[in-house]
DNA sequence: TCATGTGAACCGGTTCACAGCC
DNA sequence: GGCTGTGAACCGGTTCACATGA
């Protein structure tokens, strides 16, 4: 069962909103409860939840434990999932900081940089080399997913280097189209874009009727 | 005429290729060109350029110039719009560094934060200032869009505090959903949300035919 | 021949609406 | 009464395919 790229973005939001929930003493859920949680209808968390096979009752909603489990289930990988990061910018730094903190099942477990005072370091708890070593590393730890945080002139360079490395998935905040294998899955973070999306439909003439991701 | 998101947020990609193309010295293009480098359909492409009225010819493409300028006319407000950012934590600063660079036409005229070490300074060359004296500032800047990047706790709050401060659009990067008037445009960037997205569809058995945006 | 411009078809994600059930 | 589960309808973005023109 293949399952759409935006029924995966809603389960990932829907844990979420689970996790608090039940942190919240709450053990049960209806569809409109969640839908308003992530500001959607009713009718799509009933039928994201009929994708997964999760079935809940009429009487008292959705049982917040076992719909958290059976997400994890589903998006947590069954061997554990190792990452690493190219380029030790304030947003490299940044994203090692905060994941680091946020994110202690799916670990950053190197980082690449070519400035010569950076390699040999341990910055923001994650252990610093040149990206001359990259491919060995990357094979040697597993890394299954690489997070481009490099300029834009060298963004398809680090691609290549982690596609040679093994890497499976990129999570470039590179403003450029990586060229990679259709193996390799590529999720683009354009910051850039996305504020000159905000930039445009911030002014009154181009009123929008719903934002959505 | 209203134009959809996802062609406003690929008319923002063309331009940035065409004018990596205009400095490279090629005054035409045709669409199949242009759509390889966004990697997309030149059928797409072409109902873009419809979408927006502009036309090229059989023989020799679209003009370059022609269209970046079509494009800016669409896209740049007529007033400059100036921008403020909240919360000066590791990825705030990120985006006032790399912003500052690349965005000269879209000035941060102003941050915020409540520790007291950052109020009153010039961060990243930008002036920093408490949180408290916002809603003043932004009124008298006329600030149109804020950008968050406070922690998720906290977030709903600056929300508040910069529509009550005028703003009519949020470029969001805290893993919440902001309740704001209909009148706010809000884009979130959810890294989390994205980096978990690659983390499962790198895995082998999520194979996907296709990964936009 | 090869590219543009575009009506029409297509497609997949979302919503509707209602049967079934507590 | 109100909620779930779901076939069917809907909708809008994308692609097809072809007339038109250099």
């Amino acid at each position: 069962m293949a399952i759409s790229v935006p029924v995966i973005r809603r389960l990932i939001e829907y844990r979420r909103h689970l996790r608090m929930r039940l942190a919240a003493g709450t053990g049960r859920i209806y569809s409109h409860e969640l839908a308003a949680l992530a500001a959607i209808t009713a009718a799509l968390v009933r039928r994201d939840l009929m994708t997964i096979g999760f079935t809940g009752s009429p009487a008292r909603g959705y049982d917040v434990k076992g719909l958290i489990e059976r997400i994890d289930k589903l998006l947590n990988p069954a061997s554990p999932t190792t990452l690493a990061l190219v380029g030790l910018g304030a947003l490299g730094r940044a994203i090692l900081k905060y994941f680091g903190r946020v994110h202690p099942e799916l670990p950053i477990v190197a980082a690449f940089d070519v400035a010569p005072e950076k390699v040999g370091r341990v910055i923001d708890g994650c252990q610093c080399h040149h990206i001359c070593d990259a491919e060995s590393w990357l094979r040697a730890q597993q890394v299954a997913v690489g997070i481009v945080t490099v300029p834009a002139e060298a963004a398809q360079g680090v691609a290549d280097l982690l596609v040679r490395g093994g890497v499976r998935g990129i999570l470039n905040f590179a403003p450029v189209r990586l060229r990679v294998p259709p193996r390799v899955f590529v999720e683009d973070v354009d910051i850039a874009v996305s504020l000159e999306k905000v930039v445009f439909f911030a002014r009154p003439e181009n009123e929008r009727v719903e934002a959505m991701a």
